[in-house]
DNA sequence: GCCGTTTTCGGCCCGACTGTTTTCAGTCG
């Protein structure tokens, strides 16, 4: 759960306009959620829903779109939610009725929704009838049987209302994108080697490559006859702490480290991110957490039509539902078949034949959506006119800008980390070490980092002297300070190869409006030793949401910059627990010309590998070779640095 | 609340599972 305010944003000092696309977007979102609880028609609270999405994910400037009144033209925008967003922006007015729903909306209701079986209908007619007000109201009428009585509820619906109370207390929904996918390739693994399964692959999220998991979906094919056997040895696996359900078609159950051999461990941190997901405690509680996993049985000649199914997402497989009605056929789970009387399986029997998810595509005439970009992000429509980006791959990068040494807060030393990314494979790789302000990461003076610099370019001369084929870069990741200042003067910022600058004062950023802190980095970004933008929200997964900036706005300023001939790019800050920028965003990067560069940001030799993420981020972004700077060579990188 | 070459009403993606019912509603993905 993101632990934003539940009141609707103010208006800016100084407009119109007077919300940004961001606020817009989410009170919608916060709207949709109060009507559901409200008991509003489902497919009104969609409509808000919908309007979310498409105006946080909007390409064009918000206030101009409501100045021109080309808002009401967006399709999914009408009367209702386009006057409501207009004079929003334009008068700084929300509606009264959605003031009153968030007046009127207790906020313990919004909490109870984390809990898993429970619903917005089951909430309103619990706090109707029994005045449940909050999640520990809940659990009281529970424990005092109050709720069994009820019309509709009995004693096995009251005592799973505990249970999930239980199982919200105990840990937060979702996991990392890095944390998932060690559970799900685990536990793929070992269903892969039963016998009788004839294929399996993870599904879902993981195989989305969301930043954040909930559970785990695996798809497995097995041959009717074996369901039962193979169902009984999923269910005697290692690792599996609690069974949640196994029926015909569907084994559901709760995953702890056990899973693991090795054990489980966090690798050598940045003291900040450290900080933000609660210190060494939290180590304890990953290594004690646990993960919903469900493994669907299905037989072998549906397993593609399963797989599409329940790797979404949700909003993918409307539009591919959409893309088969048009062609007067029904997509599900088992198959794509025309409309019969018949259903499930037995429909199934009609199907077009797909031994994999290509041939689904090519059914109904789309070129193959890999699963990164299943999103309904525009990805439909490229495939439908066969122009699907050509995604960067993990293989095809160079080297990494953003790294750390022991100079500040590293593991490792410049010699070793070095010669680690030789061993991968690179063919260069950047130091950028912490400034001086950040005293918490031994950010290093100007002195030392010079020093740095001359014993890079020693190093430099050597490889080149012995005919070796590999450079290091020498910047620094300077914090970003008050007014937008870089860390160090400008004559040493002048010597070094390049500036990675972010922001690390967290406290002062998030006290601050949207519209401050945007100022403030765009002026940051005019600095002419300012190369890249670090981590450009500052949010640490499952820790702490970034400070409030409008990055649309500062791509925007970015790509002005490029088309005048200056190097300024964007960090795809690498680290699971950041993976900033958001893969949302990737894409408007690309689109608007900013390179990006995929940092790791390794604070040890073992972190080099977390680019991988990075890569995945990437891809899900719709990332190209041309819109990715690890790509170049060191020889070309120096040529765009100028050094 | 949105949408429309069946256009101002009546639809809005689809199915499994669960627990409650005796034919269905709520939740989930």
């Amino acid at each position: 759960m993101s632990g934003g305010s539940w009141a609707l944003p103010k208006a800016r000092k100084a407009g119109p306009p007077y919300f940004s696309r961001n606020q817009v977007s989410k009170s919608l979102h916060q709207m949709a959620v109060l009507l559901e609880l409200d008991g509003a028609n489902i497919f009104r609270t969609r409509s808000y829903q919908n309007g979310s999405r498409l105006i946080g994910t909007l390409s064009q400037d918000l206030g101009e779109l409501v100045e021109s009144g080309e808002i009401f033209e967006l399709k999914g925008i009408g009367k209702g939610l386009g006057n409501a967003i207009s004079n929003a922006v334009s008068d700084g007015v929300w509606p009264d009725d959605w003031v009153d729903l968030h007046t009127n909306t207790p906020a313990g209701l919004i909490e109870m929704l984390g809990i898993p079986g429970v619903g917005p209908k089951k909430i309103k007619f619990l706090h109707d009838e029994l005045g449940v007000l909050s999640v520990a109201d809940l659990k009281e009428v529970c424990t005092k049987n109050e709720v069994s009585p009820l019309k509709g509820f009995g004693k096995k619906s009251q005592q799973k209302i505990l249970d999930g109370i239980e199982l919200l207390a105990r840990f937060s929904a979702r996991r990392r994108l890095d944390v998932g996918l060690r559970y799900g390739q685990t536990f793929l693994s070992m269903i892969s080697a039963l016998d009788g399964v004839e294929r399996a692959e993870l599904a879902g999220s993981a195989r989305r490559r969301k930043e954040t998991i909930g559970d785990l979906d695996i798809v497995a094919a097995v041959q009717p006859r074996d369901v039962e056997r193979v169902t009984q040895e999923i269910l005697s696996l290692n690792g599996i702490a609690d069974v949640k359900g196994a029926g015909d078609s569907k084994v559901s159950v709760i995953l702890d480290t056990s899973i693991f051999e090795e054990g489980f461990s966090l690798g050598h941190l940045d003291s900040k991110v450290l900080e933000a997901i609660g210190g060494e405690s939290y180590e304890q509680m990953e290594s004690s957490g646990t993960i919903d996993a469900q493994v669907r049985l299905v037989p072998p000649h549906v397993f593609a039509y399963t797989l599409a199914y329940f790797t979404g997402s949700k909003e993918h497989n409307i539009r591919m539902r959409q893309a088969a009605q048009n062609k007067g056929l029904k997509l599900n789970e088992f198959g794509l078949m025309p409309e019969t009387e018949l259903t499930g399986l037995e429909a199934a029997a009609t199907s077009l034949p797909a031994l994999t998810e290509k041939e689904i595509y090519k059914h109904l005439d789309l070129q193959y959506v890999t699963p990164e970009l299943r999103e309904d992000m525009g990805e439909i429509e490229a495939s439908a006119s066969n122009t699907l980006p050509e995604l960067i791959t993990l293989s095809g990068l160079q080297g990494a800008l953003h790294n750390h040494t022991t100079l500040s807060d590293g593991a490792a030393s410049l010699a070793e980390m070095a010669d680690a990314a030789r061993r991968i494979g690179w063919n260069w790789l950047g130091i950028a070490d912490h400034s001086p302000s950040l005293v918490v990461a031994n950010g290093a003076s100007a002195e030392d980092l010079l020093a740095q610099y001359d014993t890079i370019q020693q190093y430099n001369k050597e490889w080149k002297d012995s005919g070796i084929d590999f450079r290091l870069f020498s910047g620094v990741e300077s914090d970003i300070l008050e007014d937008g200042k870089l860390d160090h003067p400008d004559d040493v910022l002048a010597q070094i190869d390049y500036v990675v600058a972010s922001v690390h004062a967290m406290s002062r950023w998030k006290g601050r409006d949207e519209s401050q802190n945007t100022e403030d980095l765009l002026t940051c970004l005019d600095h002419p030793a300012t190369t890249v933008l670090g981590h450009p929200t500052g949010r640490i997964l499952q820790g702490r949401d970034g400070y409030e900036i409008d990055l649309h706005a500062i791509l925007e300023h970015m790509s002005q910059a490029n088309k005048e001939g200056q190097l300024k790019a964007v960090e795809l800050n690498a680290s699971p627990y950041r993976l900033d920028l958001d893969w949302r965003l990737c894409k408007r990067a690309k689109e608007l010309g900013v390179p990006v560069f995929i940092n790791p940001d390794a604070h040890s030799v073992k972190g080099l590998g977390d680019i991988e993420y990075g890569v995945m981020v990437g891809r899900k972004g719709w990332l190209e070779k041309s819109d990715v700077m690890n790509y170049l060579t060191h020889q070309e990188l120096a040529m765009r640095l100028g050094v």
